[in-house]
DNA sequence: CTCTACACGTGAACC
DNA sequence: TGGTTCACGTGTAGA
């Protein structure tokens, strides 16, 4: 007799599914099936493992609850991207993965007053001499464009020294406006490829005297978007 | 002799798995064992069952392959997501949706020539008197201005009313420059909810006549940076 | 037929 | 001890 667990899969397996309830997070369907007597178990030769099977049955039921959950967050995850290709599941987090990265070359965070003296510093620390400053605002948004070169005296200093010690800087004032405040926290060991460059060429230290443009534009209720960018 | 799947599932589990190796995509581990004779199939009595099993193990590597791709891609969103606080597959795909859902309050969109007049147009359309523009451009980027009133004579339009069509202008004008163009497309049926207008109250036409500030901010490459506030 | 993608139940690890 | 999350192998439906 192959009464073994194929045969509860097939038995499960006919159950309704109702796929795709958004919201909701209930499923009433039961599944106590007291017919079940498989003789396995030459181990551990207690008399009474009904407990462990109730067990089980537990832990199925809450499986089916984390598998619809993650796809309700994939569903919408997918709703959230634009051009979705496929709808394959590797597709939507990839198709994810390009949207923030293409959103990420701009980058928010919030206000904090100060913010401009220091971002000049800073500037001025890297040895650059600071040839303009525009300072645009309206509403609660701020627009702040630096234009910087070369001092004659100074070591030419890479591009992306520049943006990184910027980012350090708009980043090091942190202040958790909304739900996200700033990005490349690098915890996870995977590729960040996150350029905040932009894709384009960058002279880099190549150029005689480069100009640098730092873009500090706020938006409403104490948050900043804050973009850079070179030439 | 309870020999079932579960030795097989034992037996594999035993395997090295090498985890988190991003970029290389090849897993050598062999696994065909010939000694497996599990006498089940009362069904389908063909004698030779071998290529069924074969045909089980590529099932196998495929799906560890696509298994893992997903974790990586998985990683990868983590990985571009600020402010993680679990470490939980379903945390990662809530912070990555409020992530982007935070994001897409500004809305880029592809730049095209004749957006400006456009707008103008639009505005006018919607029975608003343009009161002034601000037009600034710094290197590749465009950031567009717009005041307006409400005329006497003209009925009290609402501000989401006014909110839609602007964003229907530079929304129809579509170019794909990136992989990412305009937002919005809500094919996929889950709660979408990006207002594009910010959480604070907005007056509507409540107000005796009200401002309305439309702003476009054009990113390098032919990318531009749209963004839209009343008061 | 093969190949791909998915849902399923289950064992195990960690609070 | 139960609750929760994850990886695994398998069955199966659709190109």
């Amino acid at each position: 007799p192959p009464s073994t667990v194929a045969q509860e899969h097939q038995q499960l397996h006919g159950l309704g599914v109702g796929r795709a309830d958004s919201g909701s997070e209930r499923s009433d369907m039961q599944l106590g099936d007291p017919d079940d007597n498989v003789d396995g178990e030459t181990q551990r030769g207690s008399g009474k493992d009904g407990g462990g099977k109730r067990q089980q049955c537990k832990n199925l039921i809450a499986e089916r609850k984390r598998r619809k959950k993650l796809n309700n967050r994939l569903y919408t995850l997918r709703s959230l991207v634009p051009n979705i290709t496929k709808m394959d599941r590797a597709s939507i987090l990839g198709d994810a993965i390009d949207y923030i990265v293409g959103l990420q070359k701009q980058v928010l965070c919030s206000h904090k007053s100060g913010r401009f003296v220091r971002i000049m510093d800073e500037i001025a620390a890297l040895g650059l001499q600071i040839t303009s400053v525009n300072v645009t605002s309206y509403n609660k948004l701020v627009l702040n464009v630096f234009r910087a070169v070369m001092k004659d005296n100074e070591a030419a200093v890479p591009a992306d020294r520049v943006r990184d010690s910027l980012l350090e800087v708009t980043r090091e004032m942190y202040g958790g406006g909304g739900a996200w405040s700033s990005p490349l926290p690098p915890p996870p060991p995977t590729n960040a490829k996150l350029d905040g460059m932009d894709g384009q060429a960058v002279p880099a230290a190549a150029g005689d005297h480069y100009q640098l443009h730092h873009q500090v534009l706020g938006g409403y209720h104490h948050q900043h978007l804050q973009y850079l960018a070179m030439d």
